[in-house]
DNA sequence: ATGTCCGATGATATCGGA
């Protein structure tokens, strides 16, 4: 089984990359964020034998998850989610596919650490992991995949001293990782194509691509039996060459878990 | 030395967000 994970920035303006992404690359289940459609708008992909559950309300966020294993118990939120400004965010969309108990996830940003939306995205990883542990009652086999918007170490990062004061680096986001993983998980860490590091992430600025300044941010945690059966992970940098892409490479994860397992 | 892109808007350039 293929899993993957890909912030698209756009669904919409992202089609023909998708679609040719999906015909090279033939993941099982896709997880996407950043949609930025709403749901009822999630376009057509005819012909590639998938069917899609996705969330969104437009102009913002939106998170889907596309399978041609099956699409059941679709869930379109976390457990107890914070809001933002009054509002439910479509961040967060869980269904059964496979076996395979899988979510789709856009953490927060958090703009800086001393704005009202640090804390919000703090608050949104404490609700993941909340999630995560009334998820592994129901099921044997979960994983979290998505846009995490935090790099686990300094060496997920093209140059620590580059963001001094930002987020995506602090202690307490990192936390919000560790507690996730105390639930019972464990990071699926990708192989690069390229240079040492599986960066995900690239600023469509200054040229980062090019210069491999880059993040890794697109990060995928499993209940130990599925990270077990893991036979290859990768960050797929190729797909982020070229105009008109994401400003995100996907993650591509391919497990060998039991049959029989599965069917739990 | 310079360097982006997305969607929305009483839009046709500007803005917030990333």
């Amino acid at each position: 089984m293929r899993i993957a994970t890909w912030n698209l920035n756009s669904v919409k303006r992202r089609v023909d990359h998708l679609t040719r992404w999906l015909a090279a690359t033939e993941p099982d289940v896709l997880c996407i964020q950043e949609t930025k459609c709403k749901g009822e708008d999630f376009p057509e992909l005819p012909g590639l034998g998938y069917e899609v559950a996705a969330i969104g309300d437009g102009a913002w966020n939106g998170v889907a998850i596309l399978s041609r294993v099956g699409l059941q118990e679709v869930t379109p939120q976390l457990v107890e989610p914070p809001t933002w400004e009054g509002k439910l965010e479509p961040r967060a969309i869980g269904a059964t596919c496979g076996g395979l108990r899988i979510w789709s996830l856009y953490i927060p940003n958090g703009r800086t650490p001393e704005h009202e939306h640090y804390q919000y995205k703090l608050q949104w990883l404490a609700a993941l992991a909340q999630t995560s542990k009334v998820e592994q009652r129901q099921h044997a086999h979960l994983a979290l995949l998505g846009d995490f918007n935090v790099a686990p170490s300094d060496a997920d990062v093209y140059d620590r001293a580059a963001f001094e004061g930002s987020t995506h680096v602090t202690a307490p986001e990192r936390a919000g990782l560790t507690d996730l993983e105390a639930t019972g998980l464990q990071e699926i860490p990708p192989r690069p194509l390229k240079y040492d590091h599986a960066f995900t992430f690239w600023d469509y600025r200054q040229l980062a691509f090019p210069k491999n300044r880059g993040m890794r941010i697109d990060l995928a945690y499993a209940t130990p039996a599925v990270a077990a059966s893991v036979t290859d992970a990768y960050s797929d940098r190729n797909a982020r060459k070229g105009k008109g892409t994401s400003d995100h490479a996907p993650v591509v994860i391919d497990l060998d878990l039991p049959q029989d397992s599965a069917l739990e």
